[in-house]
Order: structure tokens, then C-alpha cells, then sequence
RNA sequence: GGGGGUGUAGUUCAGUUGGUUAGAACAUCGGCCUGUCACGCCGAAGGUCACGGGUUCGAGUCCCGUCAUCCUCGCCA
């Protein structure tokens, strides 16, 4: 039998059954250890590495010694035993090793920008400058693999529901809500430009309406937005799917055995059994500050307004009058015997996120109230606080006091920190659970006017009728988000998919019936011709990554990510085209005067 | 667009209230070494202290500006 060019084995799997046979290896040279008349090579490929050994009488051997690390060999020999003394347990392939009679160079490698074979951090833009670098390393290279596992199992367990996966188009129209558009200049139509989907919104909604039942897709979903850790700038991915004729139980136990099979398939970690924890949004507002919130915060937020209103404590009270304020309580169990460099840091936390500062009450072990707040409070009405806060001796308890929503957030991000700092958030285990019953619209504050709080084609709760009798900001959507440990993962809905009603809610925001055919024609035209109730959501693949790999950065677990300000550093994307290019695209370029970046 | 952090050898870092020739480790190059697996030993080379101004007798160190990068607010139907 011939044998094949490059390799008969992987640098993973060669073992002691393996021993005396002629084997050929290739790979990257991951380390060298040069004894003078013994030189070995640890060789490495994607399965693993085998230990690779060159005695000095050897050709092979003079070859070896004038080898970089990170250039690709290929090189045959003997497997052979090793003697008890030079086993390596900490190898799979550490009971053999290869005795090297060939070798042949198959690509030089320079001197690297960073190195392969060590943990040492390296400068991110390093890192994205040499991507395929970074990707041969261990942990790199591991949250790639695991991307593509995640993938691969969300694809089976996805069919295994009984959804199919469908493309839609990259090039397509401007969404008339949401994020900046990326927009691609027609040659044909001069002066027109396709844009590229914020999500596949639209055409998964024409899918149910042209009678396919059960729609996903690992759906590209592109952004003009800014960065952060959690959000890659451009472009990200999404489990996007929809499904006819359904209620949102029944789309919460479509996605609930995928979601939840996926996280203890690859997370390693108890997973919140389903169905899970659902939580109206406002009381995820109240008691959780948030409306994603971390489930593993054991902390609970109260609103104790009525403990303040009325009382001694001015500041608070008057604001509760005047200014239509709150009191948030957040519990900050068995910390009264802290020291006072404890509420002070906290209290700087506070005025660091813009607050005023945030005042406590400490019930130390015999039972009294202490701190800047207590003495302003009756015995009533610290008794009331402490039952209504379910506190015991030696907890505390932090107040914050602002309009509702800031309030709320105030609190929320309190909640956080008092249990960072407290060592409070459970670990080892994902907590999922849904936000459900957002509101259908919102306040702008600084406009005046209502607005869609999220999805404009998520169907109202109550129907027409709710839509023309109730307060608008009172109304209820069908509109759902899924949270994993204080992370959100998707957002969904079951979509309206009611002309009249459509018409009636677009109305509430100020949209005429002219304006709504504009913008949306195309899915309100196909929503005049039959088209079945339906919903769903899109929970987010980088996400669910970056949890089950346990990385705090998005980037490091997509293989090109950009860097913060948009760029692909390897591929040195934006880049400028030439005149000629821009002609035939009609456009002219009007930069503006301080452009220096190339 | 705003706020904050970081920027010293190829890399990771140290560098005292502002004071002699800016150091170490890893990597690189040269030499030695037959059982290492983060091999070891000897030696060499490698610096516009991000860039540009300023203060000072004297600046890696202090001040101002610019750039790069990360985090964050805005933004993310």
C-alpha cells in the first residue's frame, strides 16, 4: 500500500499499539530541545502532539538543529517504546515516541510576533494582526473547536424539533428601525444601495406566511454599531428561528430543551432545569434592577418608598413628594460588623455611577439600627423596613432614591456590586430563565412621544381592542427576552401579523397608514393574503460561546473578529477603493477635513 | 461623540522625591551538551522609553497635546 504524502497518522494518535510500526508525521514545530547529540521535537497538528526524537548520526539530525519553531515538517520513522524513566504522563501520546530517519522541510517559519508554545498575554492588536497566529494556540484554537461543535449540535437538536434551515438574502433592504444599516452602493441603480440584514426579521415572517412551518438558521446579523466586550462590532451570528401557528408557550418549549441540552452538553456545569423561571418585566425592574437579570445574585431589591415618605429623613421624603421619586432597598446580608472603609467604598461606587450616594442602615448583632440614615427613621419604621426587607440582626441594607427607572437601574447595578464584593454570585451553574410581558410602547423623555420599546411587529396583548382603549404605555406586548446569567441572549416575540391591527399600532407611534406601507410594505402586503399567527426568537451564538467557554470577550471566541473601532486588522478592512471603483458605484466621496487614518 | 485605563528591547515586565552608561526573563544569534519534555550551561546582540511640544541645570519619571489600543457611557427595533 502507498503511502500517503504527508502523514499515515495524526500528531494525537499514535500509541503503544502503535509501537514498531514505520510511521510519517507533519505538522508544526512546537518546541525544540537541543541536547547536542540528541535533539527533540515536540510536533504539532490540530489532533495533538507526538514527541519526535533525532540522534546525531543522523541527516535528519543536521536538518533538525537549524529548524525554528513553528515551521512545518514532515518526518518518518520508527515508533518506539519509551524506557520506564522518560514516559510522559502528562502527553496522550507520552508512552511512544518517534525515531526520526527522515525529515523534510515543507515551510520555514521567521522569527514569530508571538509566541505559540506559552501562556504569555500578548498585546490584542498583535493578536488580530496575526490572527492565524493566535489561532494555533491552545485556548484560541480550543474556543474555535468548541464554536463549532456548539454549532454543529444546535443544528441536530434543532431538526431533531422539527425545524428546518433555510437561507435568506445578505444584500437587502434598509430596516426602517433599530441599528445603523451597513449599506452597499448599487452599480446598477445609481444612487440606490442595498443594505445588509440587522436580522433576518422580515424574511423569517415571509417564510410563515408562504407556509413553512418551523424555520431556523445560523443567521449572519450585521450592526453599525460600537463595540464592547460582549458585542463585536459589524457582525455577529444568531440562532434565528421562527415558528407558525403558535402561542409563546409554545415557542418557550420549542427553544427550552435545545437551549437548555446545549449548555450541559458543553458547559460542564449544572444547567437550570426546564421550563424556565418566567419573570414579568416589571417585576425584573423592581426586584432585580434589570431587565437581564443574573439569577445567581441570591440579593433582593424592594421598593420601600413608604418607609421614607412621611418620615424624618428629608432628602428622600421630600423627593418622594415633590419629584414623584422611589426608594430602592438592597440587602447587604451579615455585613454590619464590616468596616466602615466597606460602605465607603460602596458609597464612592455610587457617586462614581452618578448617584448622590448611597445611603445604609446597618441592625447590628443586639438588634439596633445604626448609620448616617437610622437616627431619621422611627422605631415603626426601621421595625417596618426590616420586616417588609426580611432582614435579620447583622444584615445592612443600601438605599437608593431617584425617579423610577433610575432608581431601578441604580439598584440594579448595586445589586451587582454589593454581591461581587460579597462574594455572594453562586458559581458553577447557568442560570436561564425569560423576561416576559414587556411593555408595548415607551416615554421618550427628552421627545415627549410614545414609542415602540422594542419590536414594532410584536403582536400588542388584548389585540385591537387593547390598542384603542387602553393607555398605550399600560399595554402589554407578546414580546420576550431569554437571560443566562445576567447576559441576554435573545429577544422574541409572537409577531402581529394583523393588517388592522398592524395599522392601529404603528398609528400609536405616530406612523400614518401611508408611512407603514412605505416602510414595511413588503411584509404588510404579505400579511393581506393569509398568513398564519407566528413568533419566535434568535438567541445569540456568540454568546452562548462566550458562556460555555467561560471568556469575558466576545472576540475570543470568533476566529477574525474586528477590533474595537470596526477594523479587520489582518485583512486590513475598511480599506479605500479606487477612483475608478468609485465611478462606477456613482459616488463621490465628501470626507471630512480631519482625515489622517489610512 | 464623551469618560477612564494602558503604551519602556521582538514579547512579558521592573525602573526609587526628577539625577551616573535604562535592567530582568522569554525569544533571537553564536558556542557547549546523548534522555529532555517550560531541558541545562556560557556568551553576544537587541532601546527615538508610542509620537510632538513644554517645565527643569537635568525628564522613562512632572505638565499639555496627538496617536494607538482596551474598558465604558451614548448607541444596540
Amino acid at each position: 500500500m502507498k503511502k500517503h504524502m504527508y502523514r499515515t497518522h495524526s500528531c494525537g494518535n499514535l500509541r503503544l499499539v502503535n509501537e514498531d510500526s514505520h510511521t510519517k508525521l507533519s505538522g508544526w514545530v512546537h518546541r525544540m530541545r537541543d541536547h547536542g547529540g540528541l535533539l527533540f521535537i515536540d510536533l504539532r497538528d490540530h489532533y495533538g502532539m507526538t514527541q519526535c526524537v533525532f540522534n546525531c548520526e543522523t541527516d535528519a539530525f543536521k536538518v533538525a538543529e537549524k529548524l525554528r519553531v513553528e515551521s512545518v515538517i514532515t518526518v518518518e520513522g520508527m515508533v518506539v517504546k519509551r524506557s520506564p524513566a522518560t514516559v510522559n504522563p502528562k502527553m496522550p501520546t507520552g508512552d511512544i515516541e518517534v525515531l526520526v530517519d527522515h525529515i523534510h522541510v515543507i515551510s520555514v517559519a521567521e522569527v514569530l510576533p508571538m509566541t505559540i508554545n506559552s501562556n504569555t498575554e500578548f498585546p490584542e492588536e498583535t493578536r488580530l494582526r496575526y490572527r492565524f497566529l493566535d489561532l494555533r494556540r491552545e485556548k484560541l484554537h480550543h474556543n474555535i473547536v468548541l464554536r463549532s461543535k456548539v454549532i454543529a449540535s444546535i443544528r441536530k437538536r434543532m431538526i431533531d424539533q422539527g425545524f428546518m434551515e433555510f437561507q435568506t438574502p445578505i444584500l437587502t433592504s434598509s430596516s426602517p428601525e433599530g441599528a445603523r444599516d451597513y449599506l452597499v452602493p448599487s452599480r446598477v441603480h445609481p444612487g440606490s444601495f442595498y443594505a445588509l440584514p440587522q436580522a433576518p426579521q422580515q424574511f423569517k415572517q415571509l417564510l410563515m406566511v408562504s407556509g413553512f412551518d418551523r424555520y431556523f438558521q445560523i443567521a449572519p446579523c450585521f450592526r453599525d454599531e460600537d463595540g464592547r466586550a460582549d458585542r463585536s462590532p459589524g457582525e455577529f451570528y444568531q440562532l434565528d428561528f421562527e415558528m407558525a401557528f403558535v402561542t409563546q408557550e409554545d415557542v418557550f418549549h420549542a427553544i427550552e430543551p435545545v437551549l437548555y441540552g446545549i449548555f450541559l452538553e458543553f458547559g460542564n456545569r449544572h444547567v437550570s432545569q426546564y421550563p424556565f423561571v418566567q419573570i414579568p418585566y416589571h417585576d425584573a425592574m423592581l426586584k432585580y434592577g434589570s431587565d437581564k437579570p443574573d439569577l445567581r445574585n441570591p440579593l433582593i431589591i424592594k421598593d420601600v418608598s413608604e418607609i421614607f415618605l412621611g418620615s424624618d429623613f428629608s432628602v428622600f421624603s421630600k423627593a418622594i413628594e415633590t419629584e414623584k421619586s422611589v426608594v430602592r432597598a438592597i440587602p447587604a446580608p451579615k455585613t454590619s460588623n464590616h468596616p466602615r472603609s466597606f460602605f465607603d467604598k460602596l458609597n464612592d461606587w455610587a457617586r462614581g455611577e452618578g448617584a448622590p450616594g448611597l445611603g445604609y442602615i446597618t441592625f447590628t448583632e443586639d438588634g439596633s439600627a445604626k448609620g448616617p440614615i437610622a437616627k431619621f427613621l422611627s422605631p415603626e419604621r426601621i421595625e417596618a423596613l426590616k420586616k417588609m426587607c426580611s432582614l435579620e440582626d447583622g444584615d445592612s441594607i443600601f438605599f437608593v432614591c431617584n425617579k423610577k427607572d433610575a432608581a431601578a437601574k441604580l439598584a440594579g447595578n448595586a445589586r451587582r456590586k454589593i454581591a461581587e464584593e460579597l462574594d455572594l454570585i453562586e458559581k458553577d451553574v447557568f442560570k436561564l430563565c425569560w423576561i416576559v410581558d414587556f411593555p408595548m410602547y415607551e416615554l421618550n423623555e427628552d421627545t415627549g412621544k410614545v414609542e415602540f420599546s422594542h419590536n414594532p411587529f410584536s403582536m400588542p396583548q388584548g389585540g385591537l381592542k387593547a390598542l384603542e382603549t387602553m393607555n398605550p404605555l399600560d399595554i402589554k406586548a407578546y414580546q420576550y427576552d431569554i437571560v443566562c446569567n445576567g447576559i441576554e441572549l435573545s429577544s422574541g416575540a409572537i409577531r402581529n401579523h394583523l393588517p388592522e391591527v398592524m395599522y392601529k399600532a404603528f398609528e400609536i407611534a405616530g406612523y400614518g397608514a401611508e408611512e407603514v406601507e412605505e416602510r414595511f410594505g413588503g411584509l404588510l402586503n404579505a400579511f393581506k393574503f393569509g398568513a398564519p399567527p407566528h413568533g419566535g426568537s434568535a438567541p445569540g451564538i456568540d454568546r452562548i460561546v462566550m458562556l460555555l467557554a467561560d471568556e469575558p470577550n466576545i472576540r475570543e471566541v470568533i476566529a477574525f473578529p474586528m477590533n474595537q473601532n470596526a477594523q479587520d486588522l489582518l485583512m486590513q478592512a475598511p480599506s479605500a477603493i479606487t477612483p475608478e471603483r468609485l465611478k462606477e458605484l456613482h459616488i463621490k466621496l465628501d470626507l471630512p477635513k480631519k482625515v489622517v487614518k489610512e
